[in-house]
DNA sequence: TCCTTTTAAACCAATACTGGACCTTTTTTA
DNA sequence: TAAAAAAGGTCCAGTATTGGTTTAAAAGGA
């Protein structure tokens, strides 16, 4: 394991060692090769492959037969492949938090954010610093500026509301947000993300959220609690909104 | 999704013969590293990254890949960057529940609650069933029936808390309470029992339990969130003195 | 033989990386 | 106090890299 990381050496590459890499199997075999490093945390999540023609040459091969096992790979749902650019690993080694995420429904998380953030805010409007705004600033215009990608704009969301827990002042509340914003990021949302993340509502999310930071800023209570629970209440609403059509086929 | 990691039949292959590469993958290569440098407390919670040219001559790449790597750090919010002055960690590690318990106040435990339980009520006025009520019951007689023992009463009320928690039928709910319990039950709170559960408190607490249980069974929501508000507002009130009147939706 | 897989090469389109230069802000130094 | 240094922010054009595709030949197995 050269997985090492030391920023105050060089960072070489040695030419790994290659002991029979090619034993057996044509592109099923290397597929079986990638998959396991990968499930091992070789390579973690949102890591890059090395290039095809890198691979190629690192197991004796022909392009080809590479590419053949990163389609199987990519079947599995275990990297994506994008030109330009590279294959990435979409696969996330199971953490102690995984399993949660796994049973829990959008709705569900709709349910928790409702309790937690508006105590969120009024803790943030109570005991939220210059810097704490700051942070909230910062990613509320990230989020502003994603305004065409719901990728882009779900993590600038995400970084938001921590940084609105992070205003609270409150570690367990942090601690607990951070769950909550990890259970967020799992699959069922992010199958959902595309359709509901359409720009009229990142527009509108981005508005509540503008407006809140404006009232926590301005330390209005009354207002921020408003703001936050119209936030959510829309977000559920957009969700059902989901559920509703999806189930009148 | 747990079938990738399966792999009974266990090809007498060694591990991964794959070579993990060092030095390529690019911006994505370098975020990982530094965040995994990051993570392993290599650099601790704010304090300084090496500059973004010092980095670059490191990796033996441009300015322009470490700062693409430095932007998806901080997008994860592990670290943030001030102009003329560096860029900093704020990745706070919270890996075991004992440690978030040590940091964590009983005010910002209190903080807490306020949050998630009056909402653990409205979903439970809503969603429990006769078998949640049953176990809430069960726990409220037992909490009555330590009315003396300020030990036991403190795990009956914690028990019929999480059966409160149970009643929301919301699992992301259910987990939360477990983690706020487990806080809550931490050794700073074994001292502070006993001058806090004299038993006047204690009977007004079980009071608590009793209506508020009588409230959900019924399904008067409204009078089932008055009556959590009082439960936290005089455990607060208890703790510091400090009444709160947050309620706002 | 016939069919599938693998190899090899060239080219394409998209993206990333490079190596500057110059800016504003912050920090340090003279 | 003023100047210098250092840090991150921004922009640019040229270059390199990457996955996607096609083609044809070679290899291997039933």
């Amino acid at each position: 394991m050269s997985e090492q990381i030391q920023l105050g050496k060089e960072v070489h590459d040695d030419l790994p060692p290659l002991p029979e890499a090619v034993s057996v199997g044509g592109s099923a075999g290397i597929a079986a090769k990638l998959r396991r490093a990968i499930a091992a945390g070789e390579y973690g999540f949102n890591e890059r492959l090395p290039a095809e023609r890198e691979l190629a040459e690192l197991f004796h091969t022909s392009r080809g037969t590479v590419r053949e096992a990163l389609r199987r790979l990519q079947e599995l749902g275990m990297v994506d492949r994008q030109i330009g650019s590279g294959t990435f690993v979409t696969y996330r080694e199971f953490s102690e938090h995984t399993e949660i995420a796994d049973v829990t429904s959008p709705l569900e998380l709709i349910d928790v954010r409702l309790g937690i953030e508006p105590q969120m805010v009024r803790l943030a409007v109570a005991n939220a610093t210059a810097m704490d705004l700051e942070h909230m600033r910062k990613a509320l215009v990230r989020a502003e500026s994603a305004a065409g990608d719901s990728e882009a704009f779900s993590r600038a969301d995400a970084e938001f509301h921590l940084a609105l827990a992070e205003c609270s002042r409150n570690r367990l509340i942090i601690w607990l947000y951070q769950l909550v914003n990890e259970t967020r990021s799992h699959a069922q949302w992010a199958a959902m993300k595309e359709s509901i993340l359409v720009p009229e509502r990142i527009a509108q999310y981005n508005a509540h959220h503008r407006h809140l930071y404006n009232m926590i800023a301005n330390r209005n209570l009354d207002a921020a609690i408003d703001t936050i629970y119209e936030h959510l209440d829309k977000a559920r609403h957009d969700l059902v909104g989901v559920h509703n059509r999806g189930r009148s086929n």
